[in-house]
Order: C-alpha cells, then structure tokens, then sequence
DNA sequence: ATCACTAATGTAATCGATTACAGACATATT
DNA sequence: AATATGTCTGTAATCGATTACATTAGTGAT
C-alpha cells in the first residue's frame, strides 16, 4: 500500500526544511533558484501533491465556489456553467454546485457552506431566496464573496450580473409591434421571480408606450418550461378574440406553444407571430427558426466569475450596488412575420 | 468582527470535554441522554458549525464526489446531475464539476482529486480519457472509488451506469424497417466515441438482420451535436438517390437535421422519416415531434450515485466489471411515417 | 468486600500544511 | 572595523476536529 507523501517526505529527499518546501511551491522567488530546483526535482521524485485539507485548513480558504441554482436540471444553466468553469479552473478554484431547495431538504443553511468552510465564495442564480435565507447572507461576514447572476435580490444590495431584461422586452415587443401587430400576448415567467416581473413591466411599457391598450386577458401565467407553453396554446386557441402575436418569457414557452399550435394548424408566423427570449441552441434549428432575444449565457457566466474573483481579492472597483448588465440582441428568425390582414 | 466559533467554545459552554461534543455530534448513541441535550443545546447556542477543512483533515475524507463531465456546456448532462444530485445531497455529500478539457489545461491531473484530498469519489462522463489519464486511474489505490457514467472505457474494469445503447440502436432501426423503410441512413456521433460505435455497430446489425444491404454513402460522420444534423442534411438533399429513414445518434442531430429538411421543403416524415436518441426535453414539442429512444437521464443519474456510494462503503454486492444497463424506450411521435411509395 | 464488566467521559496525540519569528550569512556603507 | 541591510532558511506554533487510550463511576455477581 503506497502511503500518501508529504512535505516532509519532500522535505527530507530535498535536504530543506518543510518551511521551505511550502515557500518553494508557493511563493518561488523567496527561494534561491539552486534551492527551487532542488525542490522541484524532489517532489517530481516523490510524486507529491499537498494535502488540500490541510493547506484549507491552515490558511482558512478552500478555493472552491458555491454555485447555487434554483434547478439544476434545467438546461439553461449548462452553458453558464461552462462560462464559470473557464474562469474558475485556471484561476486554481473548484467549482461545487448545490441546488436551493436541496440544501433546505437536506436541513442545511446556505450560509453553512461558508461558515464551515466549504467554499471562499458564492454565485447564486435564485433570486427567490427565503427570507431568512436572504437575511443570514446579508448579515454574513462573507457578504462581499458574494454575486448574484441572471437573477437577484430585489431587497439587498449584492453586486449582480444580469442581461437587460427590461431593454430586451421592450425591443421584443417594438419588433412585434413595427410588423404591424396590435394584438400581442404576453406569457408570464413563474410568479414572484424578478425576471418575470422586469420581463412583464417593459411588456406593458412597450405596449403604453406605442397606445395600445393592455388587455388583460393576453396576460398569460407561465412558468418559463415547456408545459406552460402548451397550456397557453390550447386556451388561446379557445379564444374568440385572439391575439396576433405573442411575446414569451422565454424559449422553451415559445417553442411548445409553436409546437401545440403546429398540431391543430395554426400558422407560425402567418397566423400567429411568436417571439421568445433566451435563444437557446435548439432556437435556431426549430421549426419555424425562432425569433428571440438572444442572452448571452456563457459571457452571463465568464462574468459572474470574474466579478466574484475581483471582489474576492479585495479589488474595491466592485461595489456592493454594481450591477453589470450584458447586451441581449434581437435575432429575427422565421417565427414572426406581419400579420395577414 | 464576530468570530467562528470552535469545537472548544461550544465544549465550554456545555460543561465537558471536546470529545464528548464530537462524539455527540457524529455518534450520538455513545453519550448520554443528558449530556447529548447539553451538547445539543450549546451547540445552538453558540451556533456553532464543525469546521469542514479540520475535520477533512483528521478524517482523511472531503464527503465530496468529483463529477467529470466531456463538456459542461452540454445541456444533455442537466437532468443527469441532478439524479446525481438528489442521491448525494441527503447523504452529505457534496458535487463537484470538472470538464476533462479544462483539468488538462490548468496543468492538472485528474488523478490530484484523489491524491490531494479533494473529492472520496468520482462519476466519470467521458469515455475518451487520455491513455495516461486512464491509466492513473486503473492503477490508483482509490481505483474502487470511481464509477463511469453513460459512457465507460474500453479496456479498464470501473462499474458503469449505461443505457441500453445496442438494444436501443436496434430498436429504432427496426422501428423503421417496420414501417416499410428499406433505404436507411445514419448519423454518427463522434469519432472514437463509445457511444457512437455501440449505436453504429447496432445500426448495422439491424440491417443486416432484415438482409438489408449497408450503403456506405448513407453512413455519416457527425458529433451528436446540431451543426452536424444541419451538414448532413444538406449533403442528403443533394444525393442522387437518398435515403427514406435516418436514424441519428442524437436528438440533436436529429432536430437539427429535420429543421435543415423543413427550411428546403423537404417534408418529415412524408418524404424522409427521422428517428433521434436521448429523448431530450424539447423532442415532444418539436415540429414534427421527434421519435426517439428515450434514455431514462435522472435515473442514470441517481443510479450512478448509487452504485458509487455502495462501493465507497464497501459494499461488495457490486464488482469492478459490474455494468448497469438501463432500459431504453421507443417513444413514437410524429417525425416517422411508412415510406411514401 | 472484591472482582468483572459496562458505560460515559476526559486527555492528549494526531491529521499535514503554512507562516511568524528568529538566526545565519553575505554584502554594502560609513 | 563596525554596523546596516538584505537574502535565505529553519524552528516551532498553529489551524480545528477526531479518536486511541486511559480513567472513573456504576452495577451486579460471588
């Protein structure tokens, strides 16, 4: 059974003390280059890799980051995460992924993660957060290792990284709206999230700001998930009135709801115009090519992690307040079109 | 500045000695009743949380399991972790993700996650490691500790979860045979993958079982991801004679595909029946909806963590050669139909 | 009263790296 | 020559929990 070597092993093949076998590999030029060398070439021989646990423990970090979604199944994070991982992994921190509602079924804290030593710092994507959950982040020594991402805190001043939501509904309904449509439906993300309610509010300000009327019964509640998409479908089709066209809260809504209408015959875009928001990967190759605004998801990502690194390292150009917004762009695609008459 | 609270501080408050809070907290039957509430009771308290990194350190363990992924950004892998997810969160352990790719890069080893104390366990998703990287792994003490995911290495004996690729290959073609189709293309995934070679030996099975001909010109190269479904596509369309069926080694590949079809006229299924693999979310609302084979992901998740976990405890009911295959199931939609004529 | 045994708790070593502090030596300055 | 300065290295304390071993008290049998 090989046993596990360690500095002091390294320490003794080098002929240094084991101070100087940790400054070698930590800190190089403190140590003369002949030293250096003697100590690179004894821990190539001994194969040596310093205990994480002990070197977290010693100095009180862990290099790793929590990453906290509000669901990890859902596809939309896959690239985020991916943008994390390119800014993480070089930087020498894991990346631990943990899912809100886990964690409280587990009978764990958020907060734990921090204060047993788990992770340096945060990116939360739940802007949904309890709110003692909330509370204890805001009330935590750790608050400034802390970024929210997409989503946010609507009570509590975390530095956060978002797309412009707000722009990019407002621009999503002009386009309906310079195509000649005056019947435009909105379908709601889920109820009480941050993005449903900036999404929904340029909705109405676009529609204000263009004199038509809001009308109630084209507001639709959803649930950002195919389901909802389909639901939609199938009550407007019921309609005696129907809209022209509609505005979804996000991709997967459009494309079931495109999808439920395809099966009963009615036209995207001729009869209905769909627009969506996210532009997922599948949105280009769907049928109709969906016309969206496009988030970008792995910059959202590279973002997050750069902020978080730079308020880590104490760099006081970040402030708690700071709100990057990233440029979301409006791909027109096959699924809108004027309407017919 | 408040603070952490220690092991010592809540010993003090509750009147006793640092083991008997250690022992109360992680082997509560060997302390009294009384003392066990004491414990308890200082411990909320003092609100005091057992430093990961210590006990880490004394423990020789992380309750930390390494998911290693060929690529993050691929939505596909979502519902997987978490099946992973919800088997490891009740059980205290924690996930962390890595990208092969990205671990080579930062000059890395992915064998350092064991030997640096990083993670107990690991759930591999790329079948394609390095031979080096391989080869570590077969050779490392904690060679027990790792389970392969969906795909698995040729030449090493690890536990693999997988789903029924070779049944399910044959299934889908058969699916098409079924309904009349003699002229059957297919789409590969990547080179050199597991994947591919299990779902294109299969294809080929099939056919040859029906005394089918394979047609070199209909076998093409791809890479499970959309862009390959595109390219294809338009190579069909410019053939001479072209096939009646494809069956693609994804789902992706397969919307990608019947997207390319749709935006040229060429109509699915009537005129070329498309048959996918993976059944992702979106299959059901595609336009047409895709038929597929559906692989159970949320399962092959949480099995994977199953099975890593009963190893990890040693639990010897599961070997070195043991293979999981989860079964597959034809979902039939709309995008395949009998042959026109 | 003595012994055997169990149950509950305490003492202190231990996990393996980092780093404050001190010491040794060489070189530069007056 | 004495002092100052700088460079490099070593000694040993430290991070905070776990646990082998020792100790004590309590119970019951003889």
């Amino acid at each position: 059974m090989k046993k596990s070597v360690k500095i002091q092993d390294v320490a003794k093949v080098a002929g240094v003390s084991t101070a100087t076998i940790s400054r070698a590999l930590s800190n190089p030029s403190v140590v003369s280059k002949a030293t250096r060398e003697a100590v690179l070439e004894a821990v190539k021989v001994t194969g040596y890799r310093v205990n994480r646990a002990a070197r977290n423990l010693r100095t009180r970090k862990s290099n790793t980051i929590l990453v906290l979604l509000p669901d990890i199944g859902n596809p939309f994070f896959s690239q985020i995460l991916q943008g994390i991982q390119t800014v993480l992994s070089p930087r020498g921190f894991s990346m631990l992924i943990a899912e809100t509602g886990q964690i409280s079924a587990a009978g764990e804290h958020l907060i734990d993660y921090f204060d047993d030593g788990r992770a340096d710092g945060m990116i939360v994507f739940d802007g949904g957060l309890d709110r003692d959950v909330a509370r204890d982040l805001v009330e935590a020594p750790q608050r400034n290792q802390v970024v929210f991402a997409c989503e946010w805190l609507n009570n509590a001043d975390f530095p956060s990284v978002r797309s412009a939501n707000r722009r990019g509904a407002v621009e999503a309904v002009k386009h309906l709206i310079e195509l000649g449509h005056k019947k435009i439906a909105h379908i709601k993300g889920p109820e009480g999230n941050v993005l449903t309610d900036a999404r929904f509010e340029s909705y109405v300000k676009a529609l204000e700001e263009n004199d038509i009327p809001v009308r109630e019964e084209w507001i639709f509640a959803g649930d950002f998930d195919l389901n909802s998409g389909r639901d939609v479908a199938r009550k407007i089709m019921k309609m005696n009135e129907k809209p022209t066209a509609i505005f979804c809260a996000s991709d997967q809504i459009a494309c079931a709801l495109i999808s439920e209408f395809s099966k009963n015959n009615v036209k995207v875009p001729d009869e209905m115009a769909v627009i969506g928001f996210d532009d997922i990967e599948l949105a280009e190759h769907f049928v109709p090519a969906l016309t969206t605004m496009r988030q970008d998801r792995l910059g959202l990502g590279r973002q997050a992690a750069e902020i978080l690194l730079s308020r880590m390292m104490n760099d006081k150009a970040i402030s708690d307040s700071d709100v990057i917004v990233m440029d979301v762009d409006l791909v027109v695609r096959e699924s809108t079109a004027p309407p017919k008459n």
